[in-house]
RNA sequence: GGGAGAGUUCCCGAGCGGCCAAAGGGGGCAGACUGUAAAUCUGUUGUCAGUGACUUCAGUGGUUCGAAUCCACUCUCUCCCA
């Protein structure tokens, strides 16, 4: 259950408990797509550099190793060694994502396996049975991540069908709950906010969801496509719509400037591939912009990749040895600039609790929103 | 000593009279990346000036309207026979 502890302007902090352990708000999730963190980081890394909840996909440990298998070998949680909190993403952005390879009617969405071509089906039951199968401790509901902008009446049509999924999606998880057999009986459900950037299609559609009554509301269809402006206005315009007492979620948000923006909008988690995936292409996060550890201007650079960061990579390593690295393609490349840019964004996260508990979230955001995505 | 073959832009390597500043890799330099089909993808990589000009395919000289491509000699390397 979410706590609120205390507000700064419209900023929140808060605690989530569950009973898999509770982490602090706002958060950030670490990406763990197919149980592990891309880059070479293990749940015993996610301790070592402050990560408080994974983030896994149904879609992908449906097709590998399979949901009977993860069940099998004790959930996500127990197979992956990971012992917090953790949140499956429900295959809803896969279908923006993977939009060449499937097709949607309302009973569901069908999929060609970007492995090997077979037809997956996905609707709403199945995606809640898979992530009962997985563990999680927060299933999301199966949505249609829509490219943004899509025409008017189609982003109505769709956002309607959400809707009708999610209830879908709650009725089967309260019987998956209560089967007796679920590998987390007390699996969370949230529900999903779409619209693209129609501002009375996402207000009509969180009041739609928010009659459901979830343990959490997610803002989702944002970043695919959509201008940043676009972006924030609506995702300050949804927040108001949300529950005060329940956990917002902006899914797939963002660069350090956009989730200071979304904290100082009222939202409590975040999750985004880019600290790990630009990480593995050579561009870290530092408390002065981004850097590209590739440029040849680090060759002979004995600073840290952050003099202002205290993570391990940071405190024993060059970046000119980590350049080095990326160069040679060595993987150990890859794990330490992966492991500095979670920490970077868990301890950003840190960092803005911190602000708003000393009512000086709004001070930090002007000193840090615009600098943080800086490319220098 | 005799015979056969090869030398291409940073590297490997195609080209074998004009469409060649020269394919394709690699490397270099830079860019992109937002609920991960991504340890991926894109651009660029002779010099100078905004169409174009100029110097390049071991060297020198030739043939030709025109040569990296043909000929002669020189140099270097590889292989085979002594």
């Amino acid at each position: 259950m979410f706590r609120l502890i205390k507000t700064d302007g419209r900023a929140r902090r808060g605690e989530f408990t569950t009973v898999h352990g509770s982490f602090q708000t706002p958060a950030f999730m670490n990406v763990a797509t197919a149980a592990a963190i891309k880059g070479g980081l293990s749940a015993y890394d996610l301790k070592n550099i402050d990560c408080q909840i994974m983030l896994s996909n149904t879609y992908h440990l449906h097709l590998r190793p399979g949901d009977e298998v993860v069940k099998k070998l004790g959930g996500l949680g127990k197979m992956s060694g990971w012992d917090g909190p953790t949140l499956t993403d429900s295959g809803g952005f896969q279908v923006f994502s993977l939009a060449k390879i499937r097709s949607i009617t309302e009973e569901g969405v069908s999929f060609n396996s970007h492995i090997d071509g077979r037809r997956i089906f996905m609707s709403p039951e199945v995606s809640m049975r898979i992530q009962s199968n997985l563990g999680s401790t927060i299933a999301m509901a199966l949505d249609e991540c829509m490219e943004n902008p899509s025409p008017y009446g189609y982003t109505k049509a769709s956002c309607e069908r959400t809707v009708r999924w999610l209830a879908r999606c709650k009725a089967e998880m309260q019987r998956l709950n209560s089967s007796g057999d679920a590998v987390n009986p007390h699996q969370l459900l949230f529900g999903i906010n779409q619209g693209c950037c129609y501002d009375d299609l996402r207000v009509d559609n969180m009041k739609a969801i928010v009659d459901l009554d979830l343990d959490g509301y997610a803002i989702g269809g944002l970043a695919v496509g959509d201008t940043k402006e676009d972006m924030y206005r609506t995702f300050a315009l949804v927040t108001d719509y949300a529950p005060r007492d329940k956990i917002r979620y902006l899914m797939g948000i963002g660069t350090p400037g956009n989730i200071i923006e979304g904290v100082a909008q009222g939202v409590d988690l975040f999750d985004c591939v880019m600290p790990a995936r630009n990480g593995r292409h050579g561009h870290f996060f530092t408390n002065n912009g981004i850097i590209n550890i590739m440029n040849n201007r680090y060759a002979l650079d004995e600073s840290p990749i952050d003099d202002s960061c205290d993570c391990p990579v940071c405190r024993r390593y060059t970046r000119a040895y980590i350049r080095h690295l990326y160069k040679a393609k060595e993987a150990l490349g890859l794990r330490l600039g992966v492991t500095h840019n979670l920490y970077f964004y868990n301890n950003l996260l840190r960092r803005i609790r911190e602000a708003i508990e000393q009512d000086r979230f709004q001070q930090f955001r002007h000193e840090y929103q615009e600098r943080l995505d800086a490319r220098i």
